[in-house]
DNA sequence: AAGACGAAAGTGGTTGA
DNA sequence: TCAACAACTTTCGTCTT
């Protein structure tokens, strides 16, 4: 559909492309290849298309985007070298344009400045790296071009934006975490977060429970032995088609903590429970199901064994 | 007394007609 | 658009340690 977001780099395939904020670019770290550049500087403004009819250039999908930035449509519409490559209806189509962009862009920047504000504190809030923050504020920013905020609150886009440059770089934060750092109910960010992402194109795989591991291993002290255990449950429990389908935090708590009792760290299933976001008989059920078939009750009852010698 | 367990009813979201 | 459905939650009573 769209090819606004690369996700691999086209040269040597790698998916460890950084992004430059300053110049705009995505480069390849690996084979370092300019994947994409011209993408977005945050100092612009970006005009609306909202007020665009008929055979409008807007933005459907298709990947214009950077075509009409090169095109001098941004802020600084009427350079004159733009001029000489425009005849007739195209020149008129560019007052018209310019004369949209003119009145629309101050509101555009405003709203951008709000929000990329709102952006940074929620996300120093819950302490993202900086590639997360930056990734966020680029799908906000596309998010506003398309005018995909109309109707929505500005905190539940940034919100939702947020929640998907999370997902992209495998640092997942729970619906309940972004919630709760945004001051956006939950459901209103899983809400804007799938609109968000259709309507952009963006692909998000399916998050991997391995990923909440080690945050939720570290908020319940757990040692590291604990936490590779875990992991290991983790990859037995995908080969016997226990994950799909299922929360994954949920899985990663009955991991964890099913983990924790063969270490003899017992945690409580509230304690698991609480960290994860999720319930104790969400945590029982993943449990049984653990146990069920994975034959873990052995090493449980020798570590119960152990405790009493 | 606290934690673990399980049944039952309710919620919000997805899917397929 | 609506109903069926799966996953998860809430609540509550009972059992275990």
């Amino acid at each position: 559909m769209t090819s606004e977001f690369v996700k691999k780099c086209p040269e040597c395939g790698s998916i460890n492309l950084f992004f430059n904020r300053e110049k705009g670019e995505v480069i390849c770290k690996d084979c370092g290849l300019v994947v994409e550049e011209k993408m977005i500087d945050f100092d612009q403004e970006w005009r609306d298309f909202n007020g665009d009819e008929g055979e409008s250039k807007r933005r459907t999908g298709a990947p214009m985007t950077y075509t009409q930035y090169d095109m001098g449509l941004g802020t600084e519409v009427g350079q004159k070298a733009d001029l000489y490559k425009l005849e007739g209806k195209d020149k008129n189509k560019f007052f018209r344009l310019r004369k949209w962009q003119y009145r629309i862009s101050t509101a555009i920047e405003r709203n951008l400045k709000l929000a990329l504000a709102e952006l940074k504190r929620v996300s120093s809030y819950l302490k993202l790296p900086k590639v997360v923050e930056e990734e966020a504020a680029r799908i906000y920013t596309l998010a506003v071009q398309r005018g995909l905020v109309r109707g929505r609150s500005m905190e539940s886009v940034v919100a939702g934006s947020l929640y998907a440059a999370c997902r992209r770089h495998d640092v997942p934060r729970t619906l309940d975490e972004l919630s709760d750092a945004s001051g956006i109910e939950k459901k209103e960010v899983g809400r804007t977060y799938r609109f968000i992402t259709r309507e952009l194109g963006i692909s998000i795989l399916p998050s991997n429970p391995a990923d909440y591991i080690a945050r939720f291993a570290s908020s319940l002290k757990l040692t590291a032995e604990t936490q590779s255990k875990a992991i290991e449950i983790l990859e037995m429990a995908q080969k016997s088609e226990l994950t799909s389908g299922r929360g994954p935090t949920g899985i990663a708590a009955a991991a964890l903590y099913v983990s924790a009792l063969i270490h003899g760290e017992k945690r409580t299933q509230r304690e698991v429970a609480d960290v994860a976001g999720v319930t104790e008989v969400t945590i029982r059920n993943r449990y049984k199901e653990l146990l069920d078939k994975l034959k873990l009750e052995k090493e449980i009852k020798k570590t119960k064994k152990r405790k009493k010698d």
